[in-house]
DNA sequence: CAAATAGTGTCTCTAAGACAATATCAC
DNA sequence: GTGATATTGTCTTAGAGACACTATTTG
């Protein structure tokens, strides 16, 4: 037996205290409303999934999804199996956003949190049947920030969620939050929600995570309106085509019967 | 005794495994090599700091300064604690780089850690005096990458360490690296060191930290210095005036006694 | 004055934004 | 034909990069 097996052998973790170890999950995914006239394109709304907790604490007040991480797994593996678990669908991109260890997050002890951004492109979107008959929604999603006050919305039908953060600069031109008013929403996930929006939106500048919303063959425009949903703003289909050009590769198929002369759809390059 | 509270007392965390927690920070600061030319100015290398094993596992090989999570203090205290432990400094930025979590990183069992980036400014560095015997020493930076591979380099004095990573383009435009040859660095360090590089030429880009390298005051000179070195690039100094004009602010104060022609002193804004 | 850095002016080229004009389908 | 989207062209403007030139100090 050689120094260091034997060195590892005699070696225990268990002196130090542990915390427990989750992951909070923000999935976004385009909500299609649909138009009343049979000419115009059907708009869409940026939403995002959460859950009503059965249990304490915060019993009864939505939360994001997530769980706790297992022995075995990367933290990226946990997401991905919370997500699945969840919607029964595997998310087409995931973005770390940062590991949320303030010691009283939890009220239940001592448990931290790694959050990540995800996607789910457009395609039917099912939740599981689960026995522990949690309640999951999508929401509607607001966030508008007014000289370092921001107020995210989040809209599921009648239900109302909104919660106020002040936008603190950090170093390396990141930019975190802190919860003003929680809006109902439970432990510290508005906080996560909005770093989560930050790092979407940041992402769909340079066109990084658009595709994802899509299936995998779509007209120019549908893109042009996942940037416009995802970052709120409004460009002119010109630009939109130039600068995408570059992402992007024809197919030799179009659109039809949408009420209007049909697009080429194209493949992400 | 409330329904909340009461669940509370009963809530046990005990019935999950947890894994340790850690930090390891790449802690970068610019080496200052004195030029031979009482004309030239000198020259500055990216460097950051390892520190060598005394025990197992890979007892004597170099590793990043980093250590456990404690009860209490949230991820980015124990990486500011570990850091002026290390140094007795406190590091002017912070920025996490990502959980690393692959269940085999650490021979010693479940040890999970969150990376972070740090920058060290001009002042005088000095190593404590701890009576764990450490040996710390800073490490001149090479990292070329080329058809996504990888590699490198770290320098000090006859201590040269090289290792060999592949890139691998993931979701939301983040990379991350595989190590191929971990070059004798210890643990999954190696790739740590990439990242960390990858988010530091990245922030210095836009101007994120290049000013936490250097004083309060400095000449835009030594700021487009700090820039060159950490990206591997070269600029015009016409046109990185232009582009720097809009961080900085003129002071009253100029450089004295160069070898050449003095320059202002500017202040970030 | 020679060598080095400090600092300014300007030309070109590219990319972004604004806007105009034309094309094509469903009804 | 009408009303919607699809698609292309071009003008203007802002910014990056390249380069030339002048200024100022120390030894």
């Amino acid at each position: 037996m050689n120094d260091e097996h034997q060195f590892l052998e005699s070696y225990s973790l268990s002196d130090y205290e542990r915390p427990s170890v989750t992951t909070d999950i923000v999935v976004f995914r385009l909500r299609t409303e649909e138009s009343d006239n049979y000419r115009q394109d059907s708009k869409s709304k940026l939403s995002l999934l959460l859950i009503r907790r059965g249990g304490h604490p915060f019993k009864d007040c939505w939360a994001l999804p997530g769980g706790f991480l297992n022995p075995g797994e990367t933290i990226e593996d946990c997401a991905l199996r919370e997500v699945e678990e969840e919607t029964s669908l595997k998310p087409a991109s995931l973005l770390s956003i940062g590991l949320f260890s303030e010691p009283d997050r939890d009220p239940r002890g001592w448990i931290i949190s790694n959050a990540f951004v995800s996607v789910l492109g457009a395609e039917k979107v099912s939740f599981k049947a689960g026995d522990d008959a949690k309640e999951a929604k999508w929401f509607d999603v607001s966030f508008e920030t007014e000289n370092s006050d921001s107020v995210l919305t989040l809209c599921s039908g009648e239900i109302k969620l909104s919660a106020v953060l002040n936008e603190e600069k950090s170093s390396f031109g990141m930019t975190s939050y802190k919860i003003a008013d929680s809006g109902g929403i439970a432990f510290d996930h508005a906080k996560i929600i909005a770093k989560a929006l930050t790092a979407l939106r940041t992402a769909a500048r340079d066109f990084e995570m658009i595709f994802d919303f899509l299936p995998e063959k779509f007209t120019l425009t549908e893109l042009q309106n996942v940037q416009e949903t995802v970052m709120n703003i409004s460009v002119l289909p010109a630009n939109f085509r130039r600068k995408i050009a570059g992402y992007v590769e024809e197919t030799d198929e179009y659109t039809q019967g949408a009420g209007h002369r049909p697009a080429k759809l194209y493949r992400r390059k």
